[in-house]
RNA sequence: GCGAAGGUGGCGGAAUUGGCAGACGCGCUAGCCUUAGGAGCUAGUGGGGAAUACCCGUGCGGGUUCGAGUCCCGCCCUUCGCACCA
């Protein structure tokens, strides 16, 4: 009677082994090969599940892996335990959110012991402990030292519902991050960390992160929104500056109206007596209107005439100031030069509040279209420009003209050769212009927009409504598409940068408005400085004092760190709640003096906590330089690709900060990035009773009513109650089953659907090996002979390359791809073929002991209490964790023959054996297989036209 | 609208550099074993077809090539990110 896998027993029986050996951990003074891994620290709320055990489980396989490979591995755990949710389970809970977040840091720690996921826990950091916290001020400090930290009233987003401030970053969409509500703005005194001092260096360097997901890096990049363009200095009629950003200063002719964002400070200023009232009104709209409304881009463009003008520095016209909510006051100077032709905001907006529209750039295809309606021109008209080579299209509705670059000046001969009196047409694109009997009107400047439209409208009453020449245009159907683009091209109508074309006119423009005083060169950033300061309890309190006498006095580095006050927690509250908190004494003058009462965002715990495992245990500094410069930057991070943009950003930025001040020799924090994808599972929602737990469900109907549910996948999340506990999984199946299937069930940067299927399938897999391994486990252990593959027979030689191909597979996998389920299927092939080869008699004990010696050494990243055990049932006595990674053979990977695929007229017709000693070389490889038997009657009667040999490949032949 | 990734059997996925499409696993089918289990073993499993012939087949339509899942052009769909960014 076979004995049967057991993996509570072998799970239990192995459990603790690794740490009590010590395996995990890493010793920082040791030289020789260094590899930090490194999983991002989690957020400990409530329990996990088994979607949180990929990341982490990867991060146990690539660990087990290098330190098998003879590294000096350090994989270090921690808890980001700060912030909002502790905080807010404890008000639920009543409980201090300190004890709810120590109880889930032990329930995690269990939970990861019962995977069999290792750390070396000497270096565990918990950022809400004092001896952490001390040094997240330590960092405050420093940047404040050094000008990065300061403090200033800014128009912050404040979270009614969360009761603090948020930074920029955590307003996605519109809406606040965590919960979801519409943040209010709120003008208030807030510390901020210069990060924009850094956005250059941010976006520049990520092209040296070559070990990084392309799309991660293009987040930031749009994140950090560099463009570079000009700042143009408006004048107001009454003398006041109002300065632009433009990316466009080629356009700066056709600018002809000023927006202001709403909010603008000179609004007030510009604003007439007459307008008053209808802006004060208008700047209220936008005020109580939501940002998701503002945002959204199907909106019809509103706005309001301030009355105010001001003077266009280049063309030297009176144009009119707008405010509208479509310029936001948050992006450049929250005002823009409105080049209604060349931006497509700024033609909507025109066209619909009838202001003039003035092209000043020349499409760069040459392009024009004209429309004759029907009864505008003499007969003869199609005829004379067919005859010149004009294409033109007649329909009942008129000749619709399509110009090409050149025919342009021919077209209007003809054309005014042809106008009825009393009628006009006209030319848009490359030039526009409008066609009257007496002569041809160019728009080229507010002027002539409304000379042209005069005339228009004494040739037809119908046009007397319109407010602009290109309102009139717009009403014909036919110049759709043709009357705005936003190219570059040449510039037209612009004094003396007329003709100046393309990238040079940008360059020229610019480079007039400095010598003039009227503007300069300039680059504008998305980015803003990162705003830290929260009105919470649960985070670390900012080290600053204020003294009525001294200042901003912050506190001495000796006097860290500033405690958080320890009070029974009573529910929602600030340290300003806190009585007797503020309260302190000033360190320069002694004087009574007030703490600041924020904490800071937890982002900033985050963005240093790499360093810090390197010396966990310090007590006088955060990190030892010597050893931070040795470890890092961290060779291998891991986590979830939602926080590409926040915590990535941020702790690039410190790492660079601390570079500049000397502390750390890189200035990347992160060499590679891996980001791996969510697991999903179904999620049953009832349109009465909401979602609903899978094992409620029957017949896909809802427990409660009845109705039938709807299904989708969605990623594991307690509110859509489709999470599986691994402990369900555990009891059934074991860790090692678990973690197996989680590295077997895709490619571990996609997003994956967990099914119970597959995990059986993983559970069977194991059986078998395990099955396998005790039936051999008496022949291997007594094995003595070493492994001669000269004596191997047929079977023998191909089991003994597959094992060693399986090697390199395996091994390139982890290393390189980080493809684990690619490397399990080989392993599941490999296992399979060894089945075969022992229940068909194969003989060589040398050669089944070293494939299972293998097999379990390769297999042991993968499911380590498995490969522990059965390492020891083949008579071994000394951990895996001690024993080499196994290596290949290139002599191994040899083979003698090789199969050939012939393809006869692109489609493979036969399979030929050659020696891989023909079939490495093109000519004798083409010259072997034309003769092969099988080829040569499959070819009778045909002729060779051409064939193609690919070497150790495959041969083409083609017939006629 | 912009950007990125993706679309391959009934399902998860493989094919790493233009070279045998569907590895491996799930599911399914048939059989064996068995006092029956969510166990094991054997064989089969992209579609059509008696076939081991042959034809078709990697979202759709073109193209390059002896040869295309892979490269090029045009389109459709899905997911994600950004979104009035001047």
């Amino acid at each position: 009677m076979n004995e049967e896998y057991n993996p509570k027993q072998v799970e239990d029986k192995w459990r603790d082994f690794w740490r009590e050996q010590g395996f995990f951990r890493a010793k920082t003074e040791a030289g020789g090969k260094k590899f930090y891994y490194l999983n991002m620290f989690p957020y400990p709320s409530g329990s996990l599940h088994v979607g949180h055990g990929r990341n982490y489980i990867i991060g146990d396989v690539v660990t087990r892996f290098f330190i098998m490979r003879g590294y000096n591995v350090l994989n270090p755990m921690g808890w980001d335990a700060f912030g909002l949710p502790a905080e807010n389970a404890a008000i639920e809970r009543g409980i201090h959110p300190r004890n709810w977040t120590i109880k889930n840091i032990a329930a995690a720690k269990e939970q990861f012991r019962s995977w069999g996921i290792e750390y070396d826990w000497d270096r565990e950091i918990t950022t809400c402990l004092p001896d952490y916290y001390a040094w997240t001020q330590w960092l405050f400090l420093k940047l404040y030292e050094n000008d990065l930290a300061y403090k200033k009233e800014a128009a912050v987003n404040y979270c009614p519902v969360c009761d603090t401030v948020l930074a920029n970053e955590q307003v996605v969409g519109g809406v606040c991050e965590r919960c979801g509500t519409a943040p209010q703005r709120k003008t208030m005194k807030q510390w901020f960390f210069r990060i924009t001092a850094y956005a250059d260096r941010l976006v520049d360097d990520l092209d040296a992160l070559t070990g990084w997901p392309e799309n991660v890096k293009k987040m930031q990049k749009n994140w950090i929104g560099r463009s570079s363009g000009a700042e143009v200095l408006f004048r107001t009629e009454d003398g006041d500056e109002i300065v632009v950003f433009t990316t466009r200063p080629d356009t700066l002719w056709g600018a002809t109206f000023m927006v202001l964002a709403p909010e603008h400070p000179l609004v007030d200023r510009v604003t007439t007596e007459e307008e008053r009232a209808a802006v004060e009104d208008y700047r209220e709209r936008a005020a109580r209107a939501s940002d998701i409304d503002r945002l959204s881009t199907e909106r019809e463009k509103t706005g309001v005439f301030t009355g105010g003008y001001a003077i266009n520095p280049a063309s030297e016209e009176k144009i009119p100031i707008w405010i509208a909510d479509y310029v936001l006051m948050a992006y450049g100077t929250g005002a823009i030069m409105a080049v209604p032709a060349h931006d497509e905001r700024d033609f909507a907006f025109a066209l619909q509040f009838g202001l003039p529209i003035i092209p000043v750039i020349e499409p760069s295809n040459g392009h024009a279209e004209s429309f004759a309606a029907a009864g505008t021109m003499a007969d003869g008209f199609g005829a004379a420009l067919v005859a010149d080579g004009i294409s033109a299209a007649e329909s009942a509705a008129g000749i619709r003209v399509s110009l090409e670059a050149g025919q342009i000046d021919r077209y209007i001969e003809i054309a005014r050769e042809y106008l009825k009196p009393g009628r006009f047409t006209a030319v848009v694109g490359a030039r526009f212009a409008v066609i009257l009997e007496d002569g041809v009107y160019d728009l080229d400047s507010v002027r002539s927009d409304r000379e042209i439209l005069a005339r228009l409208q004494q040739l037809d009453p119908a046009l007397a409504g319109a407010r602009t020449v290109m309102e009139v245009l717009a009403g014909i159907a036919e110049y759709e598409g043709f009357l705005f683009h936003s190219e570059y091209g040449t510039m037209v109508h612009s004094g003396r940068f007329s003709k100046v074309a393309g990238a040079e006119a940008r360059a020229k423009v610019t480079e007039w408005l400095e010598e003039t005083g009227k503007g300069r060169g300039a680059i504008n950033y998305r980015l803003h400085d990162w705003l830290i300061s929260r009105q919470r309890y649960w985070g670390a309190p900012i080290p600053i004092i204020y003294c009525e006498r001294c200042g901003i006095v912050p506190v001495p580095e000796e006097d860290l760190p500033v405690l958080l006050p320890d009070v029974e927690f009573i529910g929602k509250m600030g340290l300003a709640d806190i009585p007797g908190y503020a309260e302190t004494i000033c360190p320069r003058c002694n004087s009574p003096a007030r703490r600041d009462t924020d904490t800071m965002d937890t982002f900033v715990d985050s963005s240093w906590y790499y360093l810090r495992f390197i010396s966990p245990q310090e007590k006088e500094r955060p990190f030892v330089v010597e050893d931070v410069n040795r470890w890092l930057p961290v060779d291998q991070y891991v986590g979830g690709v939602e926080h590409a943009i926040l915590h990535l950003l941020y702790s690039r930025f410190i790492t660079k900060a601390l570079n500049d001040m000397g502390y750390l020799d890189f200035n990347e924090p992160f060499i590679r990035l891996f980001t791996q994808g969510m697991v999903c599972h179904t999620a049953y929602r009832c349109p009465e009773h909401g979602w609903i737990y899978p094992q409620q469900v029957e017949d896909g109907r809802c427990p409660h009513c009845g109705a039938t549910l709807e299904t989708a996948n969605f990623s594991m999340s307690k509110s859509k109650r489709n999470v599986v506990a691994p402990a369900e999984i555990i009891d059934r199946y074991g860790a090692d089953t678990e973690r197996l299937y989680t590295l077997f069930m895709g490619p571990p940067d996609r997003d994956i659907e967990w099914s119970e299927e597959g995990v059986r399938g993983s559970f069977r897999f194991l059986n078998r090996v395990f099955t396998l391994v005790i039936a051999e486990a008496e022949r291997v252990a007594a094995a003595s002979e070493r492994l001669n593959p000269d004596v191997l027979d047929r079977a023998g030689k191909d089991l003994w390359r597959r094992y060693h191909r399986t090697v390199r597979k395996v091994t390139e996998d982890i290393e390189g791809r980080f493809n684990f389920n690619t490397a399990v299927s080989a392993i599941m092939e490999l296992v399979n073929e060894l089945a075969k080869y022992v229940k068909e008699g194969g003989e060589d004990d040398a050669l089944v002991r070293e494939v299972i010696q293998g097999l379990i050494l390769i297999l042991s990243p993968f499911t380590p209490f498995f490969c522990e055990e059965t390492w020891r049932r083949i008579g071994n006595t000394d951990a895996i964790l001690d024993q080499q990674w196994p290596s290949f053979s290139a002599m191994a990977l040899k083979e003698a023959m090789r199969e050939i695929p012939v393809q006869i007229n692109g489609k493979v017709r036969m399979r030929v054996n050659i020696p891989t000693t023909i079939s490495s070389d093109s000519e004798a490889l083409k010259a072997a297989v034309l003769a092969a038997e099988s080829v040569c009657d499959r070819l009778a009667g045909k002729e060779i036209i051409n064939v193609i040999a690919i070497p150790d490949k495959l041969v083409s032949i083609v017939v006629k």
